[in-house]
DNA sequence: AGACTATTTCGCATTATACGAGAAGAATGT
DNA sequence: ACATTCTTCTCGTATAATGCGAAATAGTCT
């Protein structure tokens, strides 16, 4: 493998699991010497991606927190989405959540929020948090339009009890049916899938063209719905994919700027 | 230089000013060629640090937003110093926003917020943003402890307008002695230096032993505050760093824990 | 304080691999 | 289908990454 690739696979050991690393188990974990692994983190240390806050110990750096926020001030998806998402919340009368998600390494992983006014914040698509790519309407509606050569190899490698909790069928031509019924819906609802007593709308977002790159929605308090409102708020939400895929191809129009 | 370190310079390219870049671009900035730029930028995005949306341009990618929430949710100055923030918040009444700030590259940067239900949540120390180390209590509490020749560069360095604003001298002198000030006072108050209307309170956090490495404060509205409320509200500050510090050292005493 | 240990940096010979230039291959738009 | 990007590939050469052991530094303990 490559130099470049393995420095940064250092940074891959910083996970949830294992957030805190010395430079002994990393150099083991790398089955690099230690004098290739003290170069490494200090070179990643150097830029702040990582730290130490204890000696000997690293952690995740600074470095992070500001490019986390330049993501959310400048990332062009999110830039367009913004005020689409704003406006989702505002005709679902401030009571739900809108979701803006991206496919992320075979996952879905939700990039930002509106939260309503009278909305209950919590909900499982939290940002930042990678999620399986059959539960839920964020991201079943993805699934539904990945490319069926790579749909066959997740189905195959997912472990029973994943799919059939999905509810999208236990078998492939199951599976295919209901995939080919969300897509040509345009938006898919699901119940509780996530969070028990929400339901969760959400439409696929193309870009380029016909590549799926995530999906916006809405998570409601099932209670709170009437079928009327989620009538509506489903038009609301097919409605929003679109506009964020022109407010795309707008912003790369314009990304012709002349540099610093 | 060394590769590694132009890898990662690359990924520096991405900023608030700049934060779109075509691989020629980069190429020409880097002073490399278009083929190790695109082994750069290829090797950064398959790590999900960068990504290409439109072709050809890239931006910050999906595993900053991912490698954010992990340090939301491990990060052990974080962890630590969350229920000590809001514990703050509480005390005030719910009226001001608790900050927690960390030295990084020469300025400083706020990490963690608490936000009072009663509270104005917008205030100059945004999460993520690098601020500079004169203005506000939050930076200068940092400033005053850090070591005085380091000190000497920072004030040469200064451009005259900044200095002067910031109300803490304009000679070496002046300076010094305010500085001394600080440290003995233990706890640093500002009027309307970042947010005009506001008052900023900060003690500094020790670690290891007597380095700064950031600082506790809180922001509160200086016209719902009362003297008595903010000689109050400075002693809960001054006795968050100490605590913030205790935890820091019981959490490396429990971080000798076994990998995965 | 002063000796001890753990942590980090350094120097250097060896070896791997990163580099640039240009060709070849995709993808995109006309 | 063609022209124009955009991206990957190939390959010889030069460069810099690697590991080892030693040295320096920092931190700890009695």
């Amino acid at each position: 493998m490559a130099t470049a690739d393995r420095l940064l696979s250092a940074l891959g050991l910083f996970t949830l699991q294992q957030p805190e690393w010395t430079v002994e188990r990393a150099a083991e974990r790398l089955g690099a010497s230690l004098s290739t692994t003290y170069r490494y983190f200090s070179s990643l240390s150097a830029v702040g991606l990582i730290e130490s806050l204890t000696a000997g110990v690293y952690v995740l750096g600074p470095a992070i927190v500001e490019y986390d926020r330049q993501i959310r001030l400048l990332d062009p998806l999110l830039k367009v989405s913004r005020p689409i998402l704003q406006r989702l919340v505002e005709m679902a009368d401030q009571k739900g959540v809108a979701l803006l998600c991206r496919r992320y390494r075979q996952q879905v992983m939700c990039v930002h929020q509106e939260v309503g006014s009278g909305a209950d914040p919590t909900v499982g698509y939290e940002r930042g948090r990678p999620m399986g790519l059959v539960r839920g309407a964020a991201s079943q509606v993805i699934l539904a339009h990945l490319p069926s050569r790579l749909l066959k190899v997740l189905i195959r490698d997912m472990p029973e009890p994943l799919l059939s909790a999905a509810g999208i069928g236990c078998n492939w031509d199951e599976f295919r049916g209901k995939l080919k019924g969300i897509r040509t819906a345009g938006v898919h609802v699901t119940r509780g899938q996530i969070d028990p007593g929400k339901v969760g709308i959400a439409s696929p977002i193309f870009y380029p063209k016909d590549v799926v790159i995530g999906s916006v929605g809405i998570a409601l308090s099932e209670a709170e719905s009437t079928n009327k409102m989620l009538a509506r708020v489903s038009m609301l939400v097919m409605a929003a994919a679109p506009e964020i895929e022109a407010a795309l191809a707008e912003h790369e129009s314009l990304a012709l700027t002349p540099a610093a």
